[in-house]
DNA sequence: CTTGACCTTTCCGCAGCGTCAATTCCTACT
DNA sequence: AGTAGGAATTGACGCTGCGGAAAGGTCAAG
């Protein structure tokens, strides 16, 4: 007793193609074909597909499927755990888009621009005066923008230039797959602290060190804003600069 | 002033092939091609190249993309509120996901077949008595396994084949996409309750029909289990399986 | 015998690039 | 000038899970 394809496929609520796809990548065999290539399943075919297409519709890639249903060694239960952590990675990095956008449209809609405009600068200027004066409440760049007008064509450049270069080496260093304790990594949180030190305006402590409050922020902000984390080769990267600050402060005394 | 094709992949913290595919795809072509085929760019297709970037960082697929930064009407902000949104559905869809997961994880745990065992069954029966009187606390089946050992071949087979075709009429009329207080899904719908209601030890009220609650449950699990999403097509049929039970329960003075 | 429904295989398409492969180009060193 | 080596180029295939179209067999009914 087996039925003609469109017939199962309508029992179970999927489609011939689907079928045939399973039977092309070994997941499910007609239980016989006809001499005319015709392909039926019977009732052990039937529970072997309901049980395919439940997994599918828990997300279960077909290779995974294959392996729980031929290997009897298999667990299911541990192999719908594992499956488990990666929906709740998807899940996050889901969250984390959300906040991304979230941001980028309000900040849009406050009029504000969305979008890099200085090459290389990583650095906008109206742009991060607002957002650390909003977000965390620092009177920083209260003399930002004069300064920066007084400097001349060649300071700019030179203060541009780092940034580009600390945004390369950032980006460098985070896809190459080293820890943020690492040694490089560290060289540039050093030399990121100290390029934001050559501000005026920034807040400092008595020693005129800057306050880790505030490179710890910048970093939140980093990771937060697309706007930023696009200086440092995305989101991933921007982590990895918040993680090597907030080594560097640590190490460095807080 | 411009660079070649791997600089500016470093610099922007991507690849010289997306940057060929960027271009490939008539996103970001190069400022300057040299005579021999080399790409070069610019200042100002850095500070697209930055744009494009951090939209693909928020997810926005590349039609979306180009359509924002060549059209000139574009409202960037009502583009990313509209794919705010296909991130929330998605959201939503995986927050699902996971819960069936985890139900079923869940059961297998607790030692149960998380899987079909009799084709055309749908209404595995010791399951379903678990499962009811677990999660619902409803003294149902109290006496099923007697009654259900009691039948006929004959009998059994009818009951089963009841549930086959319900299960295939269920899916078709969910993939047809009619609303589910459609007059085929109501009839499905009064059929599934007749269906449901000859077994003895269901919960009744005092004129012998169903509890709404009962239904109202079975409902509820058939979307919330895949054991039971399985047999109307997955989650989307389960869905109209609940919706067009409620809507006939409440057509029929609840 | 023809129609029409259902079946077959085969191949393209999709999103966004990663990853060869084969080839050419530029720079630097001898 | 020759040559090694690194960097660039253009194809073209691969991946995921099928959908869909093309071109053609099969079968029951009229």
């Amino acid at each position: 007793m087996d039925y003609p394809i469109t017939t199962v496929a309508r029992l179970a609520g999927t489609t011939s193609r689907t079928l045939r796809h399973y039977a092309d990548v070994g997941l499910l065999e007609p239980s016989r074909v006809g001499a005319n290539g015709y392909r039926f399943y019977d009732a052990m075919a039937l529970v072997r597909l309901q049980r395919i297409l439940l997994l599918r519709s828990l997300g279960l890639p077909i290779p995974a499927i294959r392996a729980l249903l031929d290997d009897d060694a298999a667990a299911p239960a541990a192999a719908l755990r594992a499956h488990l952590d990666h929906l709740r990675g998807e899940q996050q990095r889901l969250d984390r888009q959300i906040t991304a956008v979230l941001t980028t449209v309000e900040a849009l809609e406050r009029g504000e621009e969305p979008m890099p405009e200085k090459m290389f600068d990583g650095f906008d200027h109206a742009r991060y005066r607002e957002e650390v004066e909003e977000r965390w409440g620092i009177d920083a760049y209260a003399h930002g923008d004069a300064w920066w007008r007084g400097r001349s064509d060649a300071e700019k450049d030179a203060f541009g230039r780092e940034a580009a270069e600390l945004g390369a080496g950032w980006i460098d260093a985070a896809t190459r797959g080293v820890p943020p304790t690492d040694g490089g990594a560290q060289e540039l949180a050093g030399r990121h602290v100290a390029w934001l030190s050559s501000v005026p305006g920034v807040p400092r402590d008595e020693d005129g060190e800057l306050l880790p409050e505030y490179v710890r922020g910048l970093g939140a902000m980093y990771v937060q804003d697309p706007r930023f984390a696009v200086n440092y080769g995305g989101l991933g990267g921007a982590e990895f600069v918040r993680a090597a600050l907030e080594a560097w402060l640590s190490r460095s005394g807080r």
